[in-house]
DNA sequence: CACTCAATGTTATAATTTTAACATCAACGC
DNA sequence: GCGTTGATGTTAAAATTATAACATTGAGTG
């Protein structure tokens, strides 16, 4: 909270931009101060500067993500996101441009699109952005507007008809929830437009949703379950799905 | 080097894509094996997966280069910038719109707007919104389009009236050369039409440069020296910035 | 000038991580 | 079967890092 404080912290930060770590003792001397000091300014606020076993490292600056501990079993409930992802991996062709989608759901997915010659990629979501716009092989088209921090995205009032002007080959869409007969629905509105205008103006629609959002309803409905070509789901709660699905008209794929 | 081993690193992997840190701990529970077992994993071959204080981190996250050594150039090329960026902050007040523009100098500003109450930041620069999302007390609009990786920052042909449609109150630009005749340049052409659709429309106008971009040329011009109201820059190298800067009008500011 | 307070430094101790050495175990060929 | 081998597990000691308590400094104030 000191003004020399943050100033040291934003030292560091530039010190840390290009990446790598930095030992607290080369910080500490950095700075002219001692190492306890360092170890207060990282601790004690909020910083994109973390401290791990000893070492400065930065939340990936050019990335957003912060350096956080997974719990086992946080990284075991990615493991069914990281099988939906590879599903949908096998769906994508090279020279695809694609839309993806915000949320948790995808990110898996990125790294994979390496993997592939030549892609356009195009999102409203800034995780996403961040995530591809690291990997040389991927067009990157990031559709702007106001910042929602609780979805990581962005929304504008200019997006659908933005959207519908690209050549959107395959829509990758997630959700919160699917119900049999109200649809699918997300928790934010301003997440509509990019989502229904996606889905119609591509050429393949995925749904691609974890067994988990089966019967759930969120707030915001933006389409029909027979709205997708198909449904990458897995296959934890069978039971809830099967309520659903056989009565849509989308090809379903378990992983 | 075995088969099992290059399997757990690939979970592993796909545990940590999407960001986050996995206790060896938990890893090891994750693997059903030994946290002696992860570790050697880890550590006898070569991976994107590095050991940091007894958590595994991705290599393209912050810790893949053990130790980053920082140069005294380094540090004191910071402190250029931060004072520029300190000057700056002076100039901005409590509810401003700002456009903030991509390039490195401006990034040691950002930090700093966390100490005002509301604030609203117009970019067209990744680095910048990712700065600008971590700060609840900032609203961020991010001018999207294709990205261009060597700038870190979005192009497109909408942009110059998206920008002329918003009520910027001050616009920070930074330039990569300035010349006392020809004007101020960049390097991108992409860059060309928000830094000038943002002089056009805002109604304070800041030039950040260091003294070292004195007297160079740059392929981009997108200004004249004389269309800014105020100049931020440094006194390193008085002599250069004295040939330029009489013959224009704005004030300007040494940091 | 003494007092206060916040920031920083110092030290000792606790907790954790790393390393190394050795034990176990299963697969495989002879 | 038997011994070898590579992978893995276990344990204890060494090194490092984290924490907490207390000492020091230094600027601002009455």
């Amino acid at each position: 909270m000191n003004d020399r404080s943050a100033q040291r912290l934003a030292m560091l930060q530039e010190a840390l931009a290009s990446g790598g770590t930095l030992h607290l003792r080369d910080a500490a001397e950095l700075c002219g101060v001692s190492e306890m000091t360092i170890r207060r300014d990282v601790t004690t606020q909020p910083s994109v500067i973390s401290l791990l076993g000893g070492r400065l490292v930065m939340a990936n600056y050019p990335g957003v993500t912060p350096v956080y501990d997974l719990t086992e079993q946080q990284a075991s409930h990615y493991q069914i996101k990281h099988r939906l992802c590879q599903r949908v991996a096998s769906f994508i062709e090279d020279g695809d441009t694609l839309f993806i989608d915000c949320g948790s759901t995808l990110i898996p997915l990125l790294s994979q699109l390496s993997h592939f010659r030549e892609l356009t990629v195009v999102t409203y979501a800034l995780n996403v952005a961040n995530s591809v716009a690291a990997l040389p092989n991927v067009r990157l088209v990031l559709l702007g507007g106001l910042f929602y921090a609780s979805s990581q995205s962005f929304g504008s009032d200019g997006m659908r008809a933005a959207i519908e002007r690209l050549g959107i080959n395959k829509a990758l869409i997630s959700a919160a929830g699917v119900d049999c007969e109200r649809g699918v629905s997300c928790f934010h509105f301003h997440e509509v437009a990019p989502k229904q205008a996606a889905i119609a103006t591509a050429m393949q629609r995925l749904l691609i949703v974890d067994a988990s959002k089966f019967g759930l309803v969120r707030p915001a409905y933006f389409a029909a379950l027979s709205d997708f070509d198909i449904v990458v789901t897995d296959d934890e709660h069978a039971p809830k799905v099967q309520d659903c699905l056989p009565h849509a008209s989308p090809s379903v794929t378990v992983a």
